[in-house]
DNA sequence: ATAATTTGACCCTT
DNA sequence: AAGGGTCAAATTAT
């Protein structure tokens, strides 16, 4: 017999793809049984029983929960970078998943909420597979005002530097304390919040911990849309340099930015409770709500229509932003912008390590959450 | 005790 | 002058 795939990874082992396979197809059948779950009340309304719903949402939170387990499990187990960006850039089109190989890093990602991040960032930049909702592209050189002012007196930097912003959404938790500000792969430090005119929500100011250690320069602002509660905005500016610490190369690498613009925007989480606002969280939240299911989301049952998919990883290998897919320019968009979400601004060898962790990671887990060591 | 957060004040840019 | 970004003392958390 001959090894099914000669490339992969040597960190997989054969038992683990298997388990992890069957943990997808778990978290595929809840996915299917969730969607006959929403075709039906489509279909019924409200002519459905409660008890038959009850039973059908039992039926989900099981396998999920099941599914879930598992995963943690798998939590600690390495897995390539690769592989997960790959995944995102080519989700699986045919009816099994086999080679959707990153459980435990999507165990992470739906553990902060951040797979629909990805989700929605993959639709921002293919506006061709938008869900119905438009998309909004969020200026991100918009250097005119905003930037890191930073205390020109007392460290003479100009607000002209050239600094590079990047503005993510990312969605608020959803429940516990939503006031936690978006877990990335920093360490962060507060040191500022402030009221913004024509704003509802106040806007806090988030530089490296390392700052005075490794001079790194990178900050961060995060606010609530004005919007949508459950959305932040995060704009980062500036490059971590603390990583030259410990993986990344001795250069400070390729900020949180793509080209001159990204958008990254995030939605799908920022629905429940929102009060409906005109047209809910107008341009940002692009699901049109409770059909999330529907989506992009094409699961083993086949008609998984998305034409986007296709792209079979090819012998993608590579790191994720190594080798741009070399399909579409699109997808090395996506690439990009996977690179930047995973990383803001590490090493690209190194760019999943929050997603992948390595065993002498630490991950502090303090209130504000995000944490990692530079 | 140390580290992180809060918050009013300061200062720069527009 | 207004608005935004940062500092730093005071406060709170670990």
């Amino acid at each position: 017999m001959l090894k099914s795939n000669p490339k992969a990874t040597p960190k997989h082992t054969m038992d683990q793809q298997q388990q992890q396979h069957t943990t997808l197809s778990l978290i595929l059948d809840g996915c299917k049984l969730a969607k006959e779950l929403e075709e039906s009340i489509g279909n019924l309304g409200n002519q459905l029983q409660p008890e038959i719903l009850s039973k059908s949402c039992d039926d989900i939170i099981n396998i999920f929960a099941t599914a879930k387990q598992r995963l943690n499990n798998n939590a600690h187990h390495h897995q390539d970078p690769s592989l997960f960006t790959q995944h995102l850039l080519h989700p699986p089109q045919d009816s099994s998943a086999h080679h959707m190989q990153t459980d435990p890093s999507l165990q992470e990602w739906l553990k902060y909420g951040v797979i629909t991040q990805a989700m929605d960032m993959i639709q921002s930049c293919r506006p061709s597979i938008s869900m119905g909702g438009e998309i909004q592209a969020m200026d991100v050189s918009d250097s005119g005002k905003a930037a890191s002012s930073s205390s020109s007196q007392r460290s003479h930097r100009s607000r002209k530097d050239d600094e590079e912003k990047c503005k993510t959404r990312v969605a608020a938790p959803q429940m516990g304390n939503t006031d936690l500000p978006p877990d990335d792969n920093y360490t962060w430090r507060k040191y500022g919040q402030k009221e913004i005119l024509g704003s509802k929500y106040p806007r806090a100011y988030y530089r490296c911990t390392h700052q005075k250690m490794y001079n790194c320069p990178a900050k961060k602002q995060v606010q609530r849309l004005d919007n949508d509660f459950y959305t932040f905005e995060v704009t980062y500016i500036g490059q971590h340099t603390c990583t030259m610490s410990s993986t990344a190369p001795s250069i400070p690498q390729p900020p949180p930015v793509l080209h001159d613009q990204m958008v990254m925007t995030q939605a799908m989480v920022s629905q429940p409770a929102l009060p409906p606002t005109s047209s809910s969280t107008t341009s940002s939240s692009i699901v049109p709500s409770g059909s999330w299911l529907s989506m992009e989301f094409s699961l083993g049952s086949g008609s998984g229509g998305r034409g986007s998919g296709g792209a079979g990883s090819s012998s993608g290998g590579g790191s994720a932003t190594g080798s741009r897919y070399g399909r579409d320019v699109e997808y090395s968009v996506v690439a990009d912008m996977a690179d930047v979400m995973f990383n803001s601004g590490s090493s690209s060898s190194n760019s999943m390590d929050f997603i992948f962790p390595c065993a002498e990671d630490k991950w502090e887990a303090h209130g504000s959450g995000d944490k990692k060591h530079c």
